[in-house]
DNA sequence: GTTAGCACTCAGGGAAAGCGAGTGCTAACA
DNA sequence: TGTTAGCACTCGCTTTCCCTGAGTGCTAAC
């Protein structure tokens, strides 16, 4: 069965209504806050169609109707309309990411912070794997005769490093030529296929240098393994406590546990598709994790570079402003995206 | 007036079973509970008496009697006993910071998290600033034609780095050249007597290499400033939701909210002196930070070298276990101070 | 100094009653 | 055929009232 316009509009006011008052809308309410021209009972069987449907729902006889999960479906899908962010909001996160680092990790973090205040969500932004990226550099520096660092520098321009003590004294020469041999087996070589084997074998090459060798590898096979992962930044944990529908504590409780987890929450996040930016969805049962089917998530991908791109997630209960909440990850996402665009390719810093 | 033996035992009694109920205690469960050889009217007559000096206070006439903030007080100072960690929580604790990190802050962060799994409580924790630390060596590495990293370690083994793209080409000599300059004015400085006139007077003196120079000292201010800072790391700020003191929703979320703020936290753990490995607890109303007041918090000072400390802290309702939580925050305490000198005087590496 | 006995207090829980928002159905109307 | 007024009905919430029971303070006896 094909939805009318008017079924469209008084499901669309329904909802609406719905996520702003969290109360069960009455035929009532509808016929007077909005000149539909109709009379209540008109809407009444209005409304009692779209439960048939599957799109309402009623908690109880006495009450007014619900949107049901399909309904909020229905909703993004076809009637949400474009909600526009305000210049002081605007202006507002603009200035928060007036940041002066450009470590990804901080600035991920920052902006995790800043859209769980602007947007009073939970937030959650994964920074990308570096998995396709490569290491352009390794390099030995010396510190004293007793200790030196390793540096190791990605295309990504992810830098790492590690302080090492020597047991004997070293030098110069020697870094040198450890370097040397450190970069040809292991620079322009894409992360993800840096195996374990290889590290292995090199540590074999060199038995002479074993002592201080090793210890590099490692560094080497730790790093590779760190870009290999994405990092999971988790804000405003206790936004969700504003919302009705955690009333209950311990309901409350465990989800914050859950979202605290880290792992569990990245799971989720990472089903989404990479490579392109976009916006995905997910409404309560759609979810596959269990703990989260109480809830929606939106999730919007954001680009580092054309290798990597990572991922922002606000979370809210099933009830929450889809319409704001959408815009404002896109902007998020995209003032990420133009900020990482300036950092990597915008001329000299 | 002295407090009798008798007095003590039943204010130590009453404290200790309402830091496990959460009930008011009455008369007659404390004459049965305990072989006092009392009956519930003597216990009466004490518990007035006790009330009368403060110590206890009834929430209306016909409850038993709850700890009043001097009664906690009291307790703790004087009549508190040692609690042991089981061998099971401890062999817990050591496993979980088997870590292959030696990065300060990744190691702070992790122990922050198992200490709030193993304690049930809010924990906290602030990574030591390093104003009284040198720079050892400031080291720029060439990467390629256009780019270089800069690279600065001090002596208690922090190092930062920053990826530089230069307008025009590099060469390693010019590298070298900047790098002795440099090495020869900052090193062996401690990092709080490095002012911003120092380093202005630098960025003069050497105008013909300002386009190159200015951002690299600008990236030595920037590392100078954010080492004379400490991080802090929150965790499972779920676990006061645990208890029954912050059933009120609106109360809980503000908490947690106050909690997610690292600035005020850090001012109040800021407010313990450092230098001293020792344990603070600040009970209430004792907190100087209104927020605070309903809650308490256990402070306790690790050593990372002599110059640089940091601090451990646990939150809960006033009426926490103060006894267990004093053993189980001194534990970590102990062990993250013996992680720090294996890693920074345990020979090499 | 300790204890038994007793009257008194008061928070918390449960039942009962009343309220009111909202419905579905029917019949009349355009 | 779609819309609307009218009306009886449903049912969750709130308020009120009462009762229960844990715990107290006081008094008098041991």
């Amino acid at each position: 069965m094909e939805l009318g316009d008017r079924k469209k509009k008084i499901l669309q006011l329904i909802i609406e209504s719905y996520i702003e008052t969290a109360e069960p809308v009455g035929s009532r309410y509808i016929a007077k806050k909005n000149d539909l021209s109709l009379s209540p009972a008109t809407i009444r069987n209005e409304m009692a169609d779209l439960e048939e449907m599957g799109y309402l729902e009623q908690p109880h006889t006495s009450a007014g109707r619900v949107p049901s999960q399909a309904g909020y479906r229905f909703y993004v899908d076809q009637l949400m309309e474009r909600y526009f962010m305000t210049m002081a909001d605007m202006e507002r996160v603009n200035q928060a990411l007036k940041l002066q680092t450009e470590e990804i990790d901080k600035i991920i973090s920052r902006v995790c912070q800043v859209m769980s205040d602007v947007t009073d969500f939970t937030t959650v932004a994964v920074t990308p794997k570096h998995d396709k990226s490569r290491i352009k550099k390794l390099d030995l520096v010396m510190i004293d005769a007793h200790s030196f660092l390793a540096v190791i520098v990605t295309d990504s321009a992810v830098v790492k490093n590690k302080l090492f003590r020597t047991s004997g004294t070293i030098d110069e020469r020697t870094l040198k030529l450890f370097s040397g041999i450190l970069n040809q087996t292991l620079a322009n070589i894409s992360i993800g296929s840096i195996t374990f084997d290889m590290i292995n074998s090199l540590k074999k090459a060199m038995p002479e240098y074993a002592n201080e060798l090793v210890p590099v590898l490692n560094f080497v096979h730790e790093v590779v393994t760190q870009l290999d992962q994405s990092n999971l930044y988790m804000r405003g944990a206790n936004n969700i406590l504003k919302y009705p529908e955690f009333a209950d504590l311990d309901k409350a409780r465990s989800f914050i546990e859950f979202l605290e987890d880290g792992e569990a929450v990245g799971e989720i996040i990472k089903s989404v598709p990479e490579g392109v930016e976009q916006t995905s969805i997910i409404i309560g049962s759609e979810n596959k994790n269990p703990h989260m089917q109480g809830s929606s998530l939106i999730l919007r991908t954001y680009k580092i570079d054309d290798s990597a791109y990572g991922c922002l997630g606000l979370i809210g209960p099933i009830r929450m402003d889809y319409r704001k909440a959408v815009s404002d990850i896109e902007y998020f996402g995209s003032r990420l995206s133009q900020l990482f665009e300036e950092i990597f390719h915008g001329g000299e810093s």
